[in-house]
DNA sequence: CTGAAAGCGCTTACAG
DNA sequence: CTGAAAGCGCTTACAG
């Protein structure tokens, strides 16, 4: 059985359509096509004769002529996240929308795979890129602007993309009105458990009502350890944090430490989530509060900016979409007495 | 700025690189792609010249040429479950160990974006197609099949897809696992909430052991309502239904409405999961009992097996993995005394 | 081992 | 409105 090996089973080609048609292949193609006018009777033959061998188109042609794939690629890293979800969601409905088809793609955390699968959908000559948190693939970027596609980066632009166009969230309003929230239940001490580049001391920042604010950066692929680490630190500064805000990402590992020392939210810390998620905010108990993010529409606005760039529109400005809230839930409660 | 809109600005062709090293375009092809033997030197020569006027191969115009295309296309109707991320991974990961590219699509539960999917991924002429619980696309797969390209079905056929190879799970031993179990628990009536085709009475069978399992299948897309629904028939039954195994796609709705009935798990009704997902299972109060399926691994084998097939290998026969397992956790408990 | 030539399946000026 | 012809960028028998 090598029926599929040699390629040789492939379907009818316009030359068919056109012969059963009995027309030349230019009438059959624009006929098809729609671009310039036909004869209406031939139209109609052409359409009965295409359904009739079973006529389907080969885009690898049609893209080569016209240098237009009419694709857009979308590149992870790592595909870990229900956020994720949302996200393809979004970028698929605004691609769909513009005529366009998303392609995915996913490296499972490994970097020379994801570098492959840019450089395959480079090949593949996808007529835009879109990157979430691009981030150590600055040289694959590089090409795609060579070869004149444009790429657009979301949520964050990472090493070697700082000139990207960008399109992310305005998460001030939201963060602003977690702090006040947790201010109010007598907080005076937040860690952020947040997504960085590697564990370092974390940086502290005072509200102008006097709270403090500690942001400890994990990495990605942060160990169970290293995250026990970062929440020992926040625990022991001075003052100790009292609430949490963590990365949905750390979320898991967080709950399972939290667990592991005994302490229950919110009767002994209170704990939040920076992006939330129906699987996960809703099913815990209590319920966690959470920074909610409208990822799929952010997907969603990123498509037609690409769109309208691709349609031969300025490249979009770094844009940071109102798209960001705080719900409140009862994850969230009064600072502990001790 | 109509720099992207004309095309015009595409990298440089195999005919550049033939020209800057000084060879016939024939041997540009052969020294990159290392197929018959070419003389040393002109192979490093080529290699230079593609480097220096920054080539990048275009994949439309060599697979027009070998009608191959090397990428796999997995088509979702709807990507909102925590376990089709593992399955993207692990599709992904046998693909690319096979010298594949996956090319995934999502439809946001869109029937008619998911045709629309299904036959772009038809015109791009992957070379193979996985489909996940396909379901009402059975004219668009049947086209692929008039096309020569191999469909593989995973997790479960679906209408109109009956007689596709299909790679799916033996889920008989961890399902006797879970009723063994919930039996010793005192669990003499156990419901299943599972995804199926709308809302019918649910099917009951009774073990050799005495307990009674019933099955509510209810729509992917089932609302809270149709739920709550499905939950109060299992509870009006005689006998009553004292342990829930829910599909994961129904946990969000189901603790819902257990809250809303003021029922805990597992004081008043033992609960569990049919999937799990690190992103709920353990982030829960109590932990979630739950089916394991290593959904990943299902992936690598099923890329592996289309692999084979395209490699000329006969089309897989139907192929129940051992990849699924009972996982017990505190959620279940023991039967409530009334 | 190397090159000239054909051809994959389309679209699109260019004539008519 | 329609057709003959060129050409998109590759690969691969076929000669040499």
């Amino acid at each position: 059985m090598t029926t599929f090996v040699d390629g040789a089973t492939g379907g009818a080609t316009l030359r068919e359509v056109a012969e059963a048609a009995g027309v030349s292949v230019s009438t059959a193609s624009r006929a098809l096509n729609g671009q310039r006018r036909v004869r209406r009777d031939l139209v109609e033959r052409v359409r009965a004769a295409a359904m009739q061998v079973g006529y389907q188109p080969n885009l690898a042609a049609r893209s080569l002529r016209t240098s237009r794939t009419m694709d857009l690629g979308l590149a992870f890293g790592r595909l870990d996240t229900p956020a994720a979800l949302d996200l393809i969601d979004g970028l698929g409905q605004g691609t769909h929308e513009g005529g366009y088809h998303l392609l995915v793609t996913s490296a499972r955390g490994d970097a020379t795979r994801h570098r492959d699968a840019l450089r395959h959908l480079l090949h593949r000559r996808v007529d835009g890129l879109l990157v979430s948190r691009p981030d150590g693939i600055g040289t694959e970027i590089a090409d795609f602007g060579r070869q004149g596609i444009p790429v657009l980066a979301m949520i964050s632009a990472g090493e070697g993309a700082e000139d990207l166009p960008l399109v992310n969230v305005d998460l001030r309003p939201a963060f602003a009105d977690a702090f006040q929230s947790l201010a109010r239940h007598g907080h005076r001490a937040i860690a952020l458990l947040t997504e960085g580049y590697g564990l370092r001391p974390p940086r502290s920042r005072r509200l102008p009502d006097g709270t403090v604010v500690r942001v400890s950066r994990l990495a990605g692929t942060a160990s169970a350890a290293e995250v026990v680490e970062a929440l020992r630190v926040q625990r022991e500064a001075d003052p100790p944090a009292t609430a949490l805000i963590c990365d949905q990402r750390f979320m898991p590992t967080v709950v399972d430490v939290l667990r592991s020392w005994d302490l229950e939210f919110p009767r002994d810390v209170s704990l939040a989530s920076y992006l939330d998620s129906r699987w996960m905010d809703e099913l815990m108990t209590p319920p966690l509060a959470a920074i909610h993010i409208d990822v799929a529409e952010l997907g969603v606005v990123a498509a037609r900016m690409m769109i309208a760039w691709l349609g031969g529109e300025e490249p979009p400005p770094l844009t940071r979409l109102p798209l960001s809230r705080w719900i409140e839930r009862p994850s969230v409660g009064a600072v502990p007495t001790l």
